[in-house]
DNA sequence: CTGAAAGCGCTTACAG
DNA sequence: CTGAAAGCGCTTACAG
């Protein structure tokens, strides 16, 4: 392979200077439209291409937006945080950056060692859920005024943050529940670290109330977000004396949980329990039966988070911008009234 | 936050030249002990972290890896290669290098442009099926002398590729339907493209061969590795004459869909039929019944590929290296002895 | 075992 | 609208 054409060679074959190229590389203005022409056309010949290296050190920018996430095991794909990542990329290559994955560890002693490194070598971080309602985390992003776009329902003064109206959306599916008849509905709580937990609660709780239905925490679980956590929370609810005619878990996984304790202690969803779950993963659909579920806008919230980043990074734009998607309740087989004798089985 | 310190600063406190203070974060031989320590010493004191722009220009390496795949719909999750990145981002984390993950077209025109530019910002690739079976791919490779490791069971000359025993472990499959009694097993292939599928189905015809079980064409159908054409697979499968006992599905996925299609037809898993898929992807141990089917070392693939490229680009070692990984089948709930009555059932 | 000098390929004020 | 010079923070031969 040849060497590697640079800004000179281009600048040579155009007849400018290297800084006119560097211009028209950048998309600065003040450069004739003829002479940006004639700078195109010789990176084009030669094939041309910035070396990154050299631009992020003059410039001392990295190009580069790092994506930060709680990842308690590698071991298990987290369909939410994998849609996130692909929206992100989508985003970054349409603005000339790329995107560096960072798993870390929430309860590492090292997290914001970790966070500190990372962000010397990005130019901006999107920070997921629940990190971004860590105290430690934000205390970390003010402190260092850390260019970031934050995935949070609770808004950090000076940044921005994307959420999903999990309130609304709990509300809407709770209603669901109701308006089919049910009236004992279970409700399994995601991890209490996690903002969407108390939101999808706070939804839950606010259609009950709406709707003159009490509030009854006998019927409330807490889960963690996981299969074996829905599952356990499922057994305990349909074990109790008066038992649940629906369950409404926080997330799908949870749900896919509920589906086998319902199975295992034979209750046929949804003839005498109904479920729901939250976040529509690929996992609901092929469910069985499938699942009436939430669907989150991912892809949206990934290209707006990193669109906001940008505008920051280019704009040196901060400022409070809280953004919030409404998300939609999918309805699927998982789901339907209540028979007349439920409630009077047998755990 | 004050101006980041940099190898001067270093070399000042530690009172030696920054040629100095370079050789001991890049770990060269010959330097002394003492002074090394002298050099940590100051660099911790000034949370001193190397300027990574600097050392990408200056040493005209990126300290970067390519993660190159075919994603041909970016909202579906693809759980293989969920695992295989974050195997590989933990092992390029060992070595210092981060990684680049670069979803791609297979059938974009602009393909080799795309590997072309990817190339130029990355020290090396890392190269998923089916890409590494894709002829213009392997010569882009080999005419640019590219710095790769391929996930592959074909061998390319002068590279390394790193592979699962697929054709064994389909074997393997089969030979315990076989073992169960199973004499009419149905075969679901995986997508054409990919080089597994065809492993796949010869360990199939092997264990069958094998033992004196003649092969069927019309218990064979193609696939492409996802839900639904598994799911229309088995349709197709169940609802001709000659019923099979048994269906392998090429992935899990698919054998979902073989799930969902056997409880529409009534055909009870495993009485009446068993079931069995490959990968051990996370939905196969939450199915129902739970997936007897193939695991992959997928962790430790993406480990040693890592690990390949990185002793490559570090003793610029090229050469023929094939590794090829054994896989193990897992025993779950959908698969059992045919009943007596299997194969007079009607569709 | 250690150092002084040059240079990697860009961008950034500063001029004009 | 365009250019000449300096410099970003490292590494790389080359000396010694």
């Amino acid at each position: 392979m040849l060497r590697r054409p640079t800004i000179d060679d281009v600048a040579g074959l155009a007849g400018v200077s290297i800084k006119t190229v560097s211009r028209v590389f950048n998309r600065a203005p003040n450069v004739r439209r003829e002479t940006r022409e004639k700078v195109f056309a010789a990176a084009e010949t030669l094939h041309y291409q910035p070396n990154l290296s050299a631009r992020q050190l003059a410039s001392n920018r990295t190009f580069l937006v790092g994506l930060v996430y709680d990842d308690p095991d590698p071991e298990t794909t987290n369909d939410y945080v994998t849609a996130i990542q692909s929206g992100s990329l989508l985003a970054c290559r349409d603005y000339g950056y790329h995107l560096l994955i960072n798993p870390v560890s929430v309860s590492s002693p090292k997290l914001i060692d970790e966070l500190t490194a990372l962000n010397r070598q990005v130019d901006g971080l999107i920070v997921l859920q629940p990190l971004s309602d860590v105290r430690a985390v934000n205390q970390f992003i003010t402190e260092n005024d850390v260019a970031c776009v934050r995935l949070s329902q609770r808004p950090l003064s000076g940044y921005a943050s994307i959420s999903v109206a999990d309130v609304e959306a709990a509300d809407e599916m709770t209603e669901h529940l109701l308006s089919l008849g049910h009236r004992r509905i279970g409700f399994i709580m995601g991890h209490p670290e996690h903002g969407q937990s108390h939101d999808r609660m706070a939804g839950y709780r606010r259609a009950l109330e709406r709707n003159g239905v009490p509030f009854d925490p006998k019927l409330v679980a807490q889960g963690l977000f996981d299969y074996d956590s829905g599952y356990a929370c499922a057994r305990r609810l349909l074990s109790q004396g008066d038992l649940p005619t629906a369950i409404f878990a926080s997330n799908d996984p949870m749900a896919m949980g509920v589906l086998s304790a319902a199975r295992e202690m034979e209750f046929d969803v949804p003839g005498k329990l109904s479920v729901a779950g939250f976040d529509d993963s690929p996992l609901a659909r092929h469910a069985y039966p499938s699942l009436t579920t939430v669907r989150q806008p991912i892809a949206s919230i990934a290209r707006l988070a990193t669109e906001e980043l940008m505008q920051r990074l280019q704009n040196g734009g901060s400022g409070d911008a809280n953004h919030c998607l409404k998300a939609e309740v999918i309805l699927r087989a998982s789901t339907a009234a209540p028979s007349p004798q439920a409630g009077h089985a047998s755990s």
